[in-house]
RNA sequence: GCAGCGCGGCAGAUGAUCGCCGGUGCGGGUCGAGGAAGCAUGGGCCGAAUCGGUCUCGCACGGGAGGAAAGUCCGAGCUCCGCAGGGCAGGGUGCCGGGUAACUCCCGGUGAGGGUAACCUCGAGGAAAGUGCAACAGAGAAGAGACCGCCUGUUCGCUCGCGAGGGCCAGCAGGUAAGGGUGAAACGGUGGAGUAAGAGCCCACCGCAGUCUCGGUGACGAGAAUGGCAAGGCAAACCCCACCCGGAGCAAGGUCGCAUAGGAAGGUGCAGCAGUGGACGGCCGCUGUCGGAGAGCUGCCCGCUCGAGCCUUCGGGUUGACUGCACGAGGCGCGUAGCAAUGCGCGUCCUAGAGGAAUGAUCGUCAGCGCGGAAACGGGCGACCGCUCCGCGCAACAGAACUCGGCUUACGAACGCUGCGACC
RNA sequence: CGGGGAGUCGCACAGUCCGGUAGUGCACGAGCUUUGGGUGCUCGUUGUCGCGGGUUCAAAUCCCGCCUCCCCGA
């Protein structure tokens, strides 16, 4: 149930750049920047994170970005299906106390889904 | 308790639940090869077992970051390019001996320097091969120098004295490196003797130099007699001497797949002669020779080889997969040689391979350290210490990217040693 | 991951090879010129030479070790 394979991942670099440049709606938390986008076929949702140099050495990049997979992989009803979604970390993410950045997921499930929503009624392929 | 020095080792352990990465095995799907049996029957249809690949799914088993994985500062392995020969550049290293695949590394020693000590630091060859540099100050900065001073002679003047003669100021000629002053540095140091004043001119001690003897593989050390001061500083200035060194890097390189198409602009160079073959000429091919831009010999030159194209810019395509890629100068244990670094022998183990990039998250339990508190117990003459319990806090630096050997930098607690202080 | 380059007044650069004085332009401040501003002229201020060691009498410069930033790549 609570799985993450390399399917839900994006992995390509034009993938992570067609996001970035265009995304179709953007979900900021306090410590987090969320770019989602539709997928090209259907299926859940997708999650690449990035975290710049900005944020920390790379222990503390790759702590982060673990975090955020977790908190992804454990909470699959927050992101709905059909989506690709990009976050990027903000600084000062890994000084949060335990279980703080997954509350922060948790508390952008509403916003997801309305976004998700309206994309849906516009239809497909209408970038931002 | 405070301050300091040092070295090798460690880098929390364990359990549960949920994940990630790759490996092995089994099973399902898929693709390919295969062709049994059957149907039909001159070419066909249908396609089981079995084997292999790949991705995906499921299950099981066992594995999954570091001492610095970091900085990329050295040295190697490995790979590609280059390699007839000669010369010149260029770079690196620099006490001695040993270790090593190699090193700018390590070990042991010598010398110099620092510290009360534990201990630490050193690019530590050559300045009698040559060239160069030393601002400012100072009289003088390299085999120099007389500014003040000291001393002698002499001239003029003044002055004391009855006189012989003496004193002072200034000039001139000379002696003098002891004193002052300048400087980072002033051509041995201290003391004596000596002198008009002085001076290694002479003497003692110290320093220095080459010689001899002894010890040591050697750097060097110890001693002896001699010389009689001559050789100043800087080579992380050029340099000399000795030794070493091709260039690039796993985005190296290899295999497969996909795609583009011999593109455009600019610059620059050239093809002659003779022989011969295609029956002959044009034309083409081959051989020889003259000329020849350029290319190669990964710095340059000589020299050699090739030689009709070469150079620069712009434009276009692919932005995949596998391999290299993990058994190695390998780890651990024991023995052995050695002061040690390390070598040798035997046994044993297989121990990360990602690719927007795995090795994680949550919750317990037990350890570790610090602070505070507590009744009892144990040790000590005592200051006090230990043990137990409770609460709170802390738990560093940091993430493999081809692989090793070092160096450097970052960092936690413990351990050993040195000095000082307080208390008993 | 690998290879290369640069750090000097507030800004942009010289000076570094071959060691002794840190300089130029803009900016800034003061004065003159103008009714005032601008322009022009004169004068002036401003530096841990990225940081820490070492060599030297003396270091921006020579040597070693760090830090930060930038560029390149099949």
């Amino acid at each position: 149930m609570y799985e993450f394979p390399r399917a839900r991942r994006i992995r390509r670099r034009f993938e992570f750049v067609r996001i970035q440049n265009a995304p179709s709606a953007r979900v900021p938390t306090r410590h987090l920047l969320m770019l989602i986008r539709p997928r090209d076929s259907a299926g859940p949702a997708r999650l690449g994170v990035v975290a710049s140099k900005k944020v920390g050495g790379s222990v503390v990049r790759n702590r982060v970005k673990r975090l955020v997979r977790e908190a992804f992989r454990k909470n699959p009803d927050t992101f709905p299906d059909n989506l690709d979604v990009v976050i990027i970390v903000r600084p000062g993410a890994h000084l949060l106390p335990a279980g703080e950045l997954e509350a922060q997921v948790r508390q952008a499930r509403m916003t997801l889904h309305r976004r998700a929503a309206e994309l849906a009624a516009r239809g497909p392929d209408v970038p931002r």
